[in-house]
DNA sequence: GCTTCGCCTTGACCTTTATCAACCATCCCT
DNA sequence: AGGGATGGTTGATAAAGGTCAAGGCGAAGC
């Protein structure tokens, strides 16, 4: 395989920092993020590197320093649901806790990574005993439902065209403004298929409604570049079908853990 | 109109002990139950009557005594997304206290419900207050995230015959042996139409696509009610495009908070 | 009894998306 | 430069589901 299953360890440093950016750690003194470092390992990983299956049992959750990491199940005959593609900050696999402690989908490497794995025993010791923490925790965990649900109502009202369209959107740095006029430069983050995917729709549909809604928005597409010409045009032809107003932002889903 | 907002005040009685009979509530103490329960309502809603909008100011949470309620956002021209649909001993607009006080979507009453009303203030106290509490309510929000997950998985997996033999399957007691043979009878909780919108189809399709799944099932359909002749013919024609295997139940959302 | 209304079904037609197949572009490798 | 991945596009065709319009049917009301 040419994408194969690269990993190699990095020596941890900074870690602690690294944690106390995201905002389910936030509020934790130095001293709780010490303790949920201990044992942590760090390590790069290439495109296609399975992190764990669905069913396997749970030690540890994740971390994503960089790169993105697609969560998923598969039928028997293969067929993948995409349940989510996260990108850096976002923890994963740490709802084992409250399962029966396997974790309850499939996660895959998509982009080169570097990614943090952490003991899911420290993690569930901290919940017990900070109350504030345990709140963070369920402040987040509906936050990404907030998420879900919004994913839910995109697959029931948005066409193809407009749910690329939302995804791009979504992709304008934070704090753009729906007014902006001149024009906005953005990068597809990872491969079409792969988007397409997320979108729950087949490449070759991706490709056309990509095409449509070129020529729908006049944003213009240059292989994984697309520059926006006239927003306001991008957000009334997309947000249209949708229960949200445009700065949407996955709901500022920053602050996820899933 | 004629199923209009009727509501009726009902003296509350037993209210106790039904709040310790749902999961997330399992393991408080009597106090502790009592203590939610200052300032309940508990009313009677005919269909259609709308129990808070999205957006709106959040002060109450609620739990179903029986009944069904929707959960749905709309668009400003008027189309619904379906959240989710709800039966008796779920909570719903809890989610308000890790918003920002409002509600993340809008209620309504869909069959004649009784709808018990109860301060979000006392259920942020209890969960900052009480270490085991929290975690109750993590584990709970888990398992709707699980039980949102698969409604993804569904609708990028399973066409419309498979949506609604999914939902079938899902009605019929939570002990059925998947070898079952005698046939199984099941009522439908709510109109039709109501049923398609839940599964994210038009009630067209879902007539036609009952109407296919009965001739590849052979379930008989007499209006509301659903007899199924041949139970694992149902499985193997439903949950071949599915992650999961037959009791599936919702994995068990019983205990689910949304 | 008849009427009415809400709900459900059916038919005809159209739009959207999936599927199958071929082809092109690019990058990488040697 | 050539060969082979990989990823993306395009065309033809089919299937699934949406839309519009009409009609059936049963429960509730008169």
């Amino acid at each position: 395989m040419k994408h194969s299953n690269t990993a190699q360890i990095k020596p941890p440093a900074n870690l602690g920092q690294f944690l106390s950016s995201i905002p389910l750690f936030n509020a934790c003194t130095a001293k709780e993020i010490e303790g949920l470092l201990e044992g942590a390992i760090a390590e790069r990983h290439g495109k296609g590197y399975l992190l764990f299956s669905y069913g396997a049992e749970a030690q540890r959750y994740y971390v994503i320093k960089n790169g993105w990491v697609k969560l998923y199940r598969e039928t028997l005959d293969g067929a993948q649901a995409i349940i989510d593609v996260l990108p850096q900050k976002h923890i994963f696999g740490e709802t084992a806790i409250f399962e029966d402690n396997t974790y309850p989908y499939s996660a895959e490497v998509i982009e080169n990574a570097e990614i943090l794995s952490l003991p899911l025993k420290k993690l569930k010791s901290l919940i017990e005993s900070n109350p504030k923490f345990a709140l963070s925790m369920l402040t987040s965990m509906a936050r990404y439902r907030r998420h879900q649900d919004l994913e839910i109502e995109h697959r029931s009202l948005q066409n193809a065209p407009q749910r690329i369209g939302c995804f791009i959107l979504r992709l304008t740095p934070a704090h753009t403004d729906p007014q902006e006029k001149g024009p906005i430069t953005i990068h597809l983050p990872y491969d079409k298929t792969m988007i397409a995917a997320r979108l729950g729709m087949q490449p070759e549909t991706f490709s056309r409604a990509l095409g449509k809604l070129r020529q729908a928005t006049n944003i213009e597409v240059k292989g994984s570049t697309i520059e926006i010409a006239d927003l306001e045009s991008l957000i009334g032809f997309t947000c249209s079908a949708c229960t949200n107003e445009f700065p949407c932002h996955d709901i500022d889903c920053s602050s996820c853990s899933s």
